[in-house]
DNA sequence: AGTAATTATAGCATTACCTCA
DNA sequence: GATGAGGTAATGCTATAATTA
């Protein structure tokens, strides 16, 4: 049984014999073929499909791509520079004119049975040609985000959770799009969904767990700085508490050099230079002078560490300002 | 103008599936 | 072949903002 897929405006006839180049080509996704042997759709929805069935799925691209592209660097994300519908934080539902034409089209309605369900068609192969995961979902619930947009009730109990596996190109795709924007709005998302053949929601999720890869990324990094903040401080201190240990043996041992008057040191909030003024009372440790200096006390340096402009000055700098007062 | 309802989306935690050692 | 770990797609929930009635 041959079985062709045509999505687009206008469908072109068939020709299998051009599948093996069109697979072969690089040009990204708008045209599939696939090699199988038979289709069963059962009741959820899915169909299986064996080996040599061919199915050749045609979409129209929704940025034209040239033939003759074969790598993402040359790819052009026109969409996500167009100035679109709907800012981050200020997400416009309204489509008008043409647009809304487009987005009807891509948003399909939920209650059409004809002309507007989405073909969500996915066949994926890992590395040796082993078959990953294969379904072809019909489904006229159109992408809303959040609940209305995974499967119904019915699929949901009928279809167990299957785990899709992007294949490199797509990852790819969304990679070098992801860089250029973290967020995608509507549109944007319709669009790399279309290119990709992917279901919108799927992008988003892509987008949602990329951002939450990203910012689980940076907490690691920054936990390194702390950590590394950390063991500087700490090696700063032990320097410090050594040093006032010398000079209290020095002091006893000779008890009639000049003792200097005790200092506080300041920091001026403008220029940022620590400053000294003499007092009556010698601060306690070194790392109280420390947490002074920066307008801090020692419980709240460890929060500081984090801004290292609240941290600007090098013990250095106060070893240097003590020496000079 | 103020308000409740609706809708879309982001963030987060978690689950479930898949791959690989 | 069984198994555990790690990666990641998918789900469920909450909070927030924009829009509409």
């Amino acid at each position: 049984m041959d079985l062709a897929l045509s999505l687009g405006e206008t469908p072109k006839p068939f020709t299998f014999l051009d599948k093996s180049q069109k697979i072969a080509g690089n040009d990204l996704g708008f045209c599939m073929a696939f090699g199988e042997k038979s289709a069963e759709a059962d009741t959820g929805g899915k169909v299986s499909l064996d080996s040599d069935l061919p199915i050749q799925l045609d979409l129209l691209p929704f940025s034209p791509v040239p033939r003759n592209q074969t790598s993402f660097d040359k790819l052009h994300f026109s969409w996500l520079n167009e100035n679109l519908v709907g800012e981050p934080g200020n997400v416009n539902r309204r489509i008008g004119g043409v647009e809304e034409a487009e987005e009807a089209m891509a948003i399909s309605s939920p209650n059409s049975t004809v002309s507007s369900f989405q073909m969500d068609f996915s066949i994926y192969r890992n590395g040796r040609g082993k078959r990953d995961f294969e379904t072809v979902t019909l489904e006229g619930d159109a992408d809303r985000g959040g609940a209305s947009s995974r499967a119904s009730d019915d699929e949901e109990n009928s279809m167990a959770r299957k785990k899709l596996r992007l294949t490199k190109e797509q990852s790819a795709f969304l990679e070098e799009s992801f860089k250029e924007q973290s967020t995608l709005n509507p549109k944007q998302k319709q669009a790399l969904a279309k290119q990709l053949n992917l279901r919108p929601r799927q992008v988003e999720v892509w987008f949602q767990n990329r951002r939450a890869r990203t910012k689980l990324k940076q907490t690691e990094v920054d936990c390194e700085y702390l950590k590394s903040c950390c063991e500087t401080l700490t090696e700063e201190n032990r320097r410090l508490q050594k040093e006032l240990q010398e000079l209290r043996a020095l002091k006893a041992s000779q008890p009639f050099y000049m003792q200097p008057p005790a200092t506080t040191l300041s920091m001026c909030p403008s220029c940022e230079r620590v400053s000294t003024t003499t007092t009556s009372t010698a601060a306690a440790s070194p790392t109280t002078a420390i947490a002074s200096a920066g307008g801090m006390t020692p419980s709240n340096m460890g929060q500081s560490l984090a801004n290292p402009k609240l941290f600007s000055f090098s013990p250095g700098q106060i070893h240097a300002q003590q020496a000079a007062s």
